[in-house]
DNA sequence: AACGTAAGTGAGTAATCACTCATTAACATT
DNA sequence: AATGTTAATGAGTGATTACTCACTTACGTT
């Protein structure tokens, strides 16, 4: 019950309410997560990006890590629902799909980079990742392949095999292009969909070609 | 100019060589670094794993960053010799250095998750990682890949989305296996292989089909 | 204006960090 | 046995860490 009214905002520095406070903190603390890494950020920094006292971190989260925890539990769930269901077609439901992921990884590669890096070392941050990104591969991904193989479209091959082919392929487009910048520089996001979706469905061997 | 000669070994304790005592460290830095990553570790735990005093430590690397990058560079390198030439096709080609690489990286899963994650924060790290695989990524497989281009076997996709996609699915492999316990659970490297490889060479759709 | 309350503060704390250095131990050489 | 040399030691150091708490501040209510 939180009875805070908005009644008129004087000329006078304001007292945030609590939740305002919070944003910023947790805002400030992305940005210093991803730049330094978990342990190599202290609550000082990220209070002084925050512009707040280092023990108001720890009266709107108990711990460090429940800040860690704060920072990506609502990121990860990102991007779920931009996703829409109008496809009729499973290859137009993977090019949209690619091209769909491969944007909201170039707009927060530094987030995507940071999660697959911690979740090296934090359980939780794993299992978050785990249950968030598998649950997309399983309720939206598998439906649209199982459709693809019984229409004829798409070959059995087993589920996860593609789901890891098509999740490296986009994931690492972003660390990628971090790592080893030099390599695809003038590469548009749809020259990228493109290159990517005409291997994966199509492969890179010409059709005439045997094996 | 290392003038110790290897004599007789008595029972007694001896003392170590200066190299030997170097490798006892490295070899416990790497399994606590890639455990607990580089700010998580302390120098006193390294110490202890590898049996020497703390202030061994710093008589064989000057700082822990010296450390971190004595771990990683001869690991960097490694396995670009254990790959022959004797391949006259380019498809078999991508099939033997797929399978090679996946084989590594299953047997050394946690150093390159470990060091995909500390190319992160470290530039030392990402400059090395970046020289080390683009070297083996431009003298290895662009040849192959090119040559089966001329050939008419491979259609002439920009050679970085090849390279991004190809990189992509094999380093995704062992990082897949640690965020995503449960997925691709009995899968074998051959069958692995064999996955990934249908849908990198031939793609997911089946032939006959059309976009 | 006086009071109560929720939110914010920053100096303080015990623990921990990477790193140092005077000392000791283990060898080879004489 | 005496001496020199190289390697190893671990208590010590100053800096830094996550986290605490007694106190202040800003606001709503009366």
């Amino acid at each position: 019950m939180k009875s805070k009214q908005e009644t008129e905002q004087p000329e006078i520095r304001r007292k945030k309410t609590a939740e305002e406070r919070r944003q910023d903190i947790l805002e400030a603390a992305l940005n210093i997560f991803t730049e330094k890494g978990y342990n190599g950020s202290t609550t000082a920094e990220i209070a002084r990006a925050a512009g707040v006292a280092e023990g108001t971190i720890f009266r709107h989260f108990a711990t460090k890590k429940e800040l860690l925890i704060a920072v990506l539990s609502p990121k990860i769930l990102e991007g779920i629902i931009s996703l829409d269901k109008k496809h009729k077609d499973p290859v137009e439901f993977f090019r949209c799909f690619m091209k769909n992921r491969l944007e909201l990884i170039k707009e927060n590669d530094a987030l995507v980079r940071f999660m697959f890096a911690e979740a090296q070392y934090h359980d939780e941050v794993r299992e978050a990742l785990s249950k968030g990104i598998l649950g997309q591969g399983i309720n939206i991904v598998q439906p649209w392949f199982e459709k693809g193989v019984k229409q004829g479209v798409f070959k059995p091959v087993p589920f996860p095999s593609v789901m890891r082919t098509f999740m490296g392929m986009v994931l690492f487009y972003g660390v990628f292009n971090h790592v080893f910048p030099g390599l695809s520089p003038k590469n548009t996001i749809e020259e990228a969909t493109d290159q990517m979706l005409e291997i994966f469905l199509h492969g890179l061997i010409v059709k005439e070609a045997k094996t």
